[in-house]
RNA sequence: GGGCUUAUAGCUCAGUUGGUUAGAGCGUCACGUUGACAUCGUGAAGGUCAGAGGUUCGAACCCUCUUAAGCCCACCA
């Protein structure tokens, strides 16, 4: 590294700035990182940073929509990535995030439309398929530009080299792979069946696209002629030109003896043959008990249509008008049509009741256009044909096994109930979309000929389908169409990157998606590679604003994640998102949060500068001395040998806030407001402070990747951090030095009982007013723990205590009027401060404290069944916890 | 209608098999600033763990009900 106009000491730079500015390091560091090719898990194997036969870990990056720029809730998906590829790849895996973008076929094509309309006032049908895919192409880019753009920035460590795109080339090619290999196994089909068809973006709708708004409806009940012997309610009379039959319940009286009868009859000028049939489904108690049965518009009257072999005429075409041949109405919108039906029945007398009711409209879950159910020839991926490759089980059978078994596990569990739930529930996927943006359908037409394949047939006059492929198709491929299927699967065999990184490891993305895109990954895989996409499936919760409100352009209360990386820096922006929250939870984020973290980022930066520029740096002959060890020193490095145990546990079970948590507090507490006040004290400590402040660094790269990072190299070091091992916990390997091997003492218990004396000084101190500057005698009776005592006399007067003049003794007269305390036995008087007031108000509170706790706990011990039933070990504490108070209550009495 | 989540300090949240005097960060208040850091330090105040019952020697935690906020699924002719 360049280093101008710096103080440098073998290597090291003692002329760091007061505070961390990530702008002078990020965009640097990142260059740096990208360029060493340590992204890519091949060359870390072919420089040595990882072994060949390492075990892998991978993470395929859940493709982001090329609709937008990224937001917070991406940042929360690379900063838990990047934290879990950090992590396993210090820890010596064989290590891969892959990147990539999703095309977002509806999604796209609408932004994209309506940015049309807004600038130039064309409809894509204006434009023309080739002229308009070009608009789409050219947005794609910019956006996708950005959104590398922005992951680079969060400090993400994905391996560019394999980045991919759900519409690229090779996804194309493995997208007709898969068409065609299903539809050879008799899987994909192509059938009619009524769809949720938007009239505005013309095409289908998953079902899982279609949105609900409730709202105010009108229900008419009427007779559909005078020669039909009863009414039936609906709320839609102009679906009725479609009716083939009146379904009623089977165990309705009213009705039980015109089941199987057929009504010719005119209803409002248009001919209708009318069965009546029975379904178990039909509610007696709504309005009339019957039900007019429109079978090419409406799920449920399909359904019944099929079961009672009705005929299915249609009445509403792709418009969302009313066909030909239907004479007046042809050509009326569904709404007009409904008021001129209305009129006409009113008309004729046969409109009974028009009642207000509420109702749930089915949109379109993209422009909120009210849905058309409408019969349409669609292409379907069937999820209940048994295949032989699935050890005759279907897709649906195969997706449930897996989680059943455990063979994926979703965190947190419950997800796993939501998962079951609904792939119980699935039925036939419907992959075929009426839009322009997406993948081709390898379908081919020519007359009644009909031909699937990869490639184009030859000869002339055959048409491709029209339609393209639902996003989910490419997107439920990702696992693996990223990692050379087809081409590295012949004769059903993985080689190249397939072998060496699938299944992956983890699939991390929010719940919202676990329906959508998890199902049909694992549906997709198990079809292709006959194996599971992933073992676990980690959901994280939205990002929320301070409100709790979703985060969104419209209401504007979204925080651009380069906004605030410009503002606090990214390791700032990836704590916020890592750090106070649960797996499956949403989160609170908010400028104020992230500010708190830029404050530790600058704290880990001063603690750094403070080691570097005031002790000598020898990285190569890390040795500690455990003989001349000091009771802090023992202290500090079992608490760092506890911490390393600690965050690598919570990280293992993905509670990142824990980790997190963990070690904030040794960082902040344990080493900066402790440790380094006591180092100041107790003279040269460099080996140790240094090996702390490695393992530390090391500990805290996966969260914060730059500031250590650019600590690291400030340090000195000439290997990237990235790639520096992760110590094994309990053994340094990192540094060459080991705790307990060192035959280190555990002395934590002592080290924290000094810890409580100094604070119950300085807290006696605070509220006796004394001022700060005020020096004081203190004479301390420890009893047994007097060598301990006596031994961190330096300690206790040199932190913050303000005393300067210190006799120990192992017991002595009550000496009164002074300032008294005690701690675990230990007695101190500190002489010459005394507020009486304060004093007494203090003693007072103090004696009323143990009093309240003596009885509780005298309470408790009276308990036959207490003492009787509670383990032995419970009651012990207990006894040990009344003694120590009532000591110390004696004590205070005196 | 079915299911899920959340409710703990002023705010944001921890609290993993029931045993703590219920914790952290921010904020507030008091004091301080000694050369790593005011993006700082020391200390304090602040909680009927949403409510009601129950199980238990013992409940923030387990069970039942209630209330409130939010989400998902199904569906309403």
């Amino acid at each position: 590294m360049k280093k101008e106009n710096k103080k440098i000491s073998n290597g090291v730079n003692k002329d760091l700035p007061k505070a961390y500015n990530p702008q002078d390091y990020e965009d640097k560091i990142y260059g740096e990182w990208e360029k060493s090719g340590y992204f890519n898990p091949d060359i870390c194997v072919r420089k040595g940073i990882c072994e060949k036969n390492a075990k892998p870990f991978t993470i395929i990056f859940p493709p982001p929509n090329i609709t937008d720029k990224l937001h917070l809730g991406h940042g929360s998906n690379l900063a838990i990535e990047d934290l879990l590829t950090r992590y396993h790849r210090m820890k010596g895996y064989r290590t891969l995030w892959l990147p990539g973008t999703d095309h977002a076929a509806i999604a796209t094509q609408n932004v994209v439309e309506r940015k049309i309309l807004k600038e130039e006032g064309k409809t894509r049908h204006d434009l023309g398929r080739a002229k308009f895919l070009k608009k789409v192409w050219d947005f794609a880019k910019v956006t996708q530009v950005t959104i590398l753009k922005q992951s680079r920035k969060m400090g993400a460590s994905l391996d560019w080299s394999r980045q991919a795109f759900t519409l690229d080339e090779p996804r194309k090619k493995a997208v007709r792979k898969m068409f065609v290999e299903m539809y050879k196994e008799g899987i994909i089909y192509r059938g009619e069946r009524i769809v949720n068809w938007c009239p505005r973006c013309h095409s289908t709708l998953a079902d899982d696209e279609v949105n609900y708004k409730e709202q105010k409806a009108k229900l008419y009940t009427f007779k559909y002629s005078r020669d039909f012997p009863f009414a039936i309610a609906t709320t839609r009379p102009e679906t009725k030109l479609g009716d083939t039959a009146v379904a009623v319940n089977p165990k309705d009286k009213r009705y039980k003896k015109y089941i199987g009868k057929i009504f010719a009859i005119d209803f409002v000028g248009v001919p209708l043959k009318l069965k009546i049939i029975a379904d178990r489904n039909v509610d007696m108690k709504f309005g009339t008990g019957a039900v007019g049965v429109t079978p090419a518009h409406s799920m449920v009257d399909w359904q019944m249509a099929e079961a009672n072999r009705l005929p299915i005429v249609k009445v509403i075409n792709e418009e969302g008008k009313i066909k030909n041949n239907f004479g007046k109405y042809s050509g009326k919108g569904v709404l007009a049509a409904r008021e001129i039906i209305a009129e006409e029945l009113k008309k004729q007398k046969l409109l009974e009741k028009e009642e207000e009711m509420d109702n749930n409209l089915s949109i379109c879950y993209r422009c909120g256009t009210p849905i058309e159910p409408l019969p349409s020839k669609q292409w379907f991926v069937s999820v209940d044909k048994k295949l032989k490759r699935l050890g005759d089980k279907s897709l649906k059978e195969k997706a449930i096994e897996v989680a059943k078994t455990g063979k994926i596990k979703f965190i947190p569990e419950r997800f796993t109930k939501k998962y079951l739930d609904w792939m119980e529930n699935l039925h036939d996927w419907c992959i075929s979309r009426q839009i322009w943006f997406g993948h081709e359908i390898p379908v081919w037409y020519k007359d009644k000929e009909i031909y699937v394949g990869e490639e184009i047939p030859k000869g002339k006059g055959w048409v491709q389908d029209e339609d393209t492929l639902d996003t989910w198709f490419s997107s439920g491929m990702w696992t693996f169409s990223t990692l050379g299927w087809p081409d590295d699967f012949k004769n059903r065999k993985k080689s190249g990157d397939l072998t060496n990184y699938h299944p992956t490891q983890v699939l991390e993305t929010g719940y919202e998606i676990l329906t959508l895109w998890v199902s049909r990954m694992i549906m997709m895989s198990e079809f292709a590679l006959e194996e599971i996409p992933f073992e676990k499936v980690y959901l994280h919760g939205m990002v929320l604003d301070k409100q709790g409100k979703k985060m969104s352009k419209s209401k504007g209360n979204g925080i651009d994640p380069i906004d605030v990386i410009n503002k606090y820096g990214t390791d700032a922006v990836r704590l916020s998102l890592l750090i106070g929250n649960t797996p499956g939870n949403d989160t609170r984020v908010f400028e104020e949060k992230i500010a708190g973290f830029r404050n530790f980022t600058n704290k880990l930066w001063n603690i750094s500068r403070y080691i570097i520029t005031n002790y000598e740096l020898s990285i190569t002959n890390l040795k500690i001395d455990y003989k001349n060890c000091t009771l802090a020193d023992n202290w500090i490095l079992e608490e760092l040998d506890e911490v390393r145990f600690l965050v690598d546990k919570k990280i293992n079970s993905y509670e990142f806030s824990a980790a997190g948590e963990i070690l904030r507090d040794f960082t902040w507490d344990k080493f900066a407001d402790w440790y380094l006040e006591i180092a100041k004290i107790e003279g040269d400590k460099s080996n140790i402070l240094i090996y702390v402040l490695k393992n530390l660094l090391i500990l805290w790269h996966p969260f914060m990747p730059f500031v250590t990072e650019a600590i690291w190299q400030e340090m000195g070091n000439s290997e990237f951090l990235m790639v520096e091992k992760w110590s094994k916990v309990g053994s340094s390997i990192s540094v060459g030095v080991d705790v307990r091997d060192g035959g280190g003492v555990l002395r934590k218990d002592e080290m924290n009982l000094i810890k409580d004396i100094i604070i119950s000084i300085r807290n006696a101190r605070a509220e006796n007013k004394v001022e700060p500057g005020k020096k004081v005698k203190a004479i301390i009776y420890a009893g047994r723990l007097k060598n301990l005592v006596e031994s961190q006399v330096d300690l206790i007067k040199g932190l913050r205590t303000g005393i300067s003049e210190l006799e120990i003794k192992e017991n002595g007269p009550k000496i009164k009027n002074e300032i008294y305390l005690t701690v675990a036995g230990v007695e101190i008087y500190l002489i010459g401060a005394i507020d009486r007031e304060k004093e007494k108000e203090r003693i007072k509170k103090e004696i009323a404290n143990l009093k309240k706790m003596i009885s509780l706990t005298e309470k408790k011990l009276e308990n036959k069944e207490f003492t009787a039933k509670a383990p032995a070990e419970i009651v012990k504490k207990e006894e040990e916890k009344l003694k120590s108070w009532q000591e110390a209550l004696e004590k205070l009495k005196k």
